[in-house]
Order: C-alpha cells, then structure tokens, then sequence
DNA sequence: GCTTGATCTAGATCGCAGTCTAGGTTCTAG
DNA sequence: CTAGAACCTAGACTGCGATCTAGATCAAGC
C-alpha cells in the first residue's frame, strides 16, 4: 500500500472522499502537482485551498470541478490572465453575473473565430496536400517545387 | 515621396516590381522586419535571400507567396522546427515529395484534430453562456455560482 | 551636402505558461 | 523506528516565437 497517495487507509471516508490530495487532483485533472501550485499562486480557484495541520492541501470534489471547467477554457485558448479575472468574478460573489457572461460570451467569440481560421487555413492545407498526392501518384508538377521559384 | 520605402523611382519597373524590400515583404505578409529577418536567421526561406550591392535584401514575389504559404502553416499551429523542415525539404528539390506530402497529412491530421477540441470546448463554453443568460435574464441560479462551493 | 527614413548585424530582452530544483517536512506501511 | 513516497516553499529555469536595442550604413529628396 504504499504508492496510495493521500487516501487514509480506514478512515471511513474510503468511498466518501471527504478531502484529496494535490497528487489525486493532479489525476483526477491532468494538470500537474506542478501547474496546480502554480494556479493557486496566481489566483485561478475560487477560495483559498485549505491545509491539513502538516500543511497540505485538501482540496474539495467541487475544485476539481472548477479545474474541469479550466482546462476548458485553456484548451480553447484562454490566457491565465483572462481566466484569473473569470475567477476574481465568480470569487466574488453573486453581482456580476452579466460581466461573467460578457467575459464567457467574448471567449465564445474568440473560440469561433479561431475555429473559422483554422478551418480556411486547413481548406489551403487540404488543397497542397492533394496536389502533392496527385504529384507522387502521377508525377505531374502540379504544385509548385522549385526550390529557386517557390513554394 | 518620402515614405514610399523601396520602390526605385523611374526605374521602369515601377509596374515590373523586379525586387522588393524587405518593408514591402512586412507589408504584404503582415509579417514585421523583425519576423521576416528572423526567419531567415532560421532557414524558413527556400534560397538565400539576395541583397544589393548595399547589403540589403531583395525579395522576389515567389518569397512573398512562399511566407503566405507559412503564414497559413503557422496560423494553423505548425511550430516554427517543422516549418523549417518543410522549407529544408522544398530546398533541397525534387525528389523527396513523399516526404513533403507526409509531413502535410501529418499537419492536416493536427490541424483536424485541433479543430474538433476547439468544438469540444466550444459546446461546454456555449452551455456556459446560455446558462449565465437564462440566470442573467431571470435570476434562476441554474449554473453554479456560490464562491465558495464551485464554478 | 545634409537630413531623414529605411535598412543592416549581433545580440539582449520579453511574455507566456508552465516546469524543475533545492532543501526541507509529513505521513504511513512495515 | 525507519524508509520512502508524497508533500511543502521560494525561486530559478525552460522553450517558443518573436520583438527590441544599439550602433552603424545606405538611399533619396531638397
């Protein structure tokens, strides 16, 4: 038993899971023990994690759902510092929702345009690639290769 | 005529457009001189750039084709090492368009593959925002918005 | 001829988003 | 009691992709 991590062997909270340890969020999100450190000192959770008496962190099921929604936000392109004031806002409280929405709505935006480029980027990258598929099948210049010219 | 940068004035090719320098390149690229000399510090070029007799670079329209081919490439994520491997592989001519045409399924396949994470994050990102105004328009906490517990 | 703007080289610096290190401390199984 | 895994903090370092600086040269219009 000894690669358990932070699970206290018969504490009764096997199955209830009362409190993680940074080294199960880490699993339970993908992010590193490394990166989660990292995002409590730049403010990106909702509260304060708190501390066992030794000083560990115990984080909460309701965190790792917030980090769910993180990675989200990061794998579609939002920066730390974008992401930080989502956080300030939810952080403080009922108030602002229409400015969370502003935000949400903005990244939204941003996804989509983002998405629309790669879309007409990836119609020029289909194009070449056909063109060299017909060029290795057929041998016909079709592209362009010279090394001189171009392309 | 004082900002007209690199155009030889009266030299018949006004039109022609022989050579370009390189602000003409930033301009018609987007990309700045700054971008442009470093990318040639980098080998992205499919031939050593030529200079006049002053030691500055003239540009021919296939360069300017050739970097909004890299431009395409890289808006669409291809890291600058590959891009360099693309340019070496045009370099060095004919004969290994194989390779050439793998390299671009391969950027085809991330370029698709980014494009469906982006969708991915886009329906949770929208859930988000339909949520926030339905709460906005009726005050019906139906996201997750108390500070403390999460979202 | 002189001023002004564009360009040159080499190298330093930047922003982002982590990632890693050093030097400890805490826990838990055996 | 002890080994070893997991954890702690503060801060240094990394990789990418430019971007900027310094100090000089070149070119064009007046």
């Amino acid at each position: 038993m000894k690669g358990m991590k932070g699970a206290r062997v018969g504490n009764a909270d096997d199955d209830k899971h009362a409190g993680l340890s940074i080294g199960e969020v880490a699993d339970a999100t993908g992010l590193s023990v490394h990166a989660l450190r990292f995002f409590e000192r730049e403010e990106l959770f909702l509260r304060p994690i708190p501390r066992t008496g030794g000083g560990r962190r115990v984080y909460a099921a309701a965190d790792v759902e917030w980090l769910a929604l993180c990675n989200r936000l990061r794998a579609s392109g939002m920066p730390i510092a974008e992401l930080k004031r989502f956080a300030g806002l939810v952080r403080s409280g009922p108030g602002n929702e229409a400015e969370r929405l502003a935000l949400l709505q903005e990244h939204e935006r941003a996804v989509r345009a983002r998405i629309e480029e790669l879309d007409a980027s990836l119609e020029i990258i289909h194009g070449k690639v056909l063109a060299y598929e017909k060029h290795v099948r057929e041998g016909t210049a079709a592209g362009v290769w010279a090394p001189t010219a171009s392309r």
